[in-house]
DNA sequence: CAGTGGTCTAGACCACTCG
DNA sequence: GAGTGGTCTAGACCACTGA
């Protein structure tokens, strides 16, 4: 049977946007059923459908069965947010890349990483601390801690020549994870590695990784003043 | 036609994710075409083609015409924010949320307003100074400059009871937005709002809002130290 | 130019939930 | 119990792009 076809999913969505952001769809208010919709854009509910799932994902709408689709109260509560790996992040704003590794040790995990973590025993995990650079100037310090035990490789990777970051991305999957942004003030060590003044304002990301339920690495970024994470709503 | 379901989306998408986290396919690698996949799961393309495509959409796989389906080098490289009313965000930690307007002015904008909002010539803007509390404590403190000839309402908005912020999510919808995160430290007006000392380290949101190309809000929220942006990846 | 993803259709059944 | 979204199927055509 020749398809012939009405809207498409993109056109349907478009539509569906003007109507609330002309106001004649108030937040709340209840957007018609997809069969309904479906008859007046004389296109398949499965194109219906699928614009209004891609405008729920995004936080526009609200559906729930039975009770069917509402414009959302806070329109747009989504943003996604890209996390590149360093180097990449430092060459897309033109920068030239190049990093340090200013301390690579076997240590005891102290209880703060441990917790972070979720391990209850002591472990002995590889200490990582990464100054890299953009053009030769501090871009970011890393403090990281890697449970060499779920990836024993990276005791042999030439984390010289590959930065820490690299070398897991590239070797080391991972099922699960948290960020959080936050903002410090720059401590000793910190300072001087990012060759700023103590005390001085940072930009912090925490991140820890999980594959299932095994502990691969948490680590935390600290940038300086004048980094910013920008991305579109 | 009864159409017998063999495998769920999800079904499908959780064992293409089970080969790629157990190395079965490495980063890069060549995933099987949809019409392979959906043979071998004995399901329909158009499922195949769903489970794929959410994994594009978190960046776990690279999708691109006649080259097909790759893993991506970089895994999981999307996180996505949630953007609450200021309230809502006290009140999820806990809180009881209260607002206080420092500031309520019609002001000439400056340029660095302007440019922000992408106006080239003078304009009279709504400038709002917000301090919200949690516990009566400072939460965040907002600055805002509102364009109200796009918005003519808020003039006679009861800004005292109702925080600009939610007057805003819930009066005017908006088609776009950027957003970004940074560090500063503290100026003296920002300090004194938040009881802090000058100087002291602050998580800054920038949020800038446009309905189709007329400019709406743009504003920065200052966080003192503590303050965390989470979500998982 | 041929292979791969991108998308639409028409129809069906299921699952949740509100009244 | 009935209405609404959630999803699967089988088939078709289209669009991009790399060999």
């Amino acid at each position: 049977m020749t398809a012939r076809q009405g809207h498409s999913h993109q056109s349907v969505q478009k539509e569906l946007l003007r109507r609330i952001h002309s106001g004649e769809w108030l937040p709340g208010a209840r957007i018609p059923g997809e069969v309904d919709l479906a008859e007046e854009f004389g296109c398949a509910r499965t194109t219906v459908n699928r614009a209004l799932r891609q405008m729920a994902e995004t936080g526009i709408v609200e559906r729930k069965r039975r009770s069917g689709t509402h414009v959302a109260l806070t329109p747009i509560r989504k943003a996604t947010l890209q996390i590149p790996i360093i180097r990449q992040e430092v060459e897309e704003r033109g920068g030239v890349y190049r990093h340090m590794l200013v301390s690579n040790r076997r240590e005891q995990a102290p209880s703060s990483i441990r917790a972070r973590l979720g391990l209850s025993g002591p472990a002995e995990m590889l200490h990582l601390q990464t100054v890299h650079l953009s053009d030769n100037r501090p871009h970011m310090f890393e403090d990281r801690w890697v449970n060499f035990s779920a990836s024993p490789d990276i005791l042999e990777a030439p984390l010289e020549d590959i930065s820490p970051n690299e070398w897991l991305v590239r070797h080391v999957p991972y099922s699960r994870g948290d960020i959080s942004f936050s903002a410090c003030s720059a401590s000793g060590d910190v300072a001087e590695a990012l060759e700023i003044a103590i005390g001085s304002p940072l930009f912090l990301v925490e991140r820890t990784t999980w594959m299932n339920t095994t502990p691969i690495t948490t680590l935390k970024m600290f940038y300086p003043e004048g980094f910013r994470f920008s991305t579109t709503l």
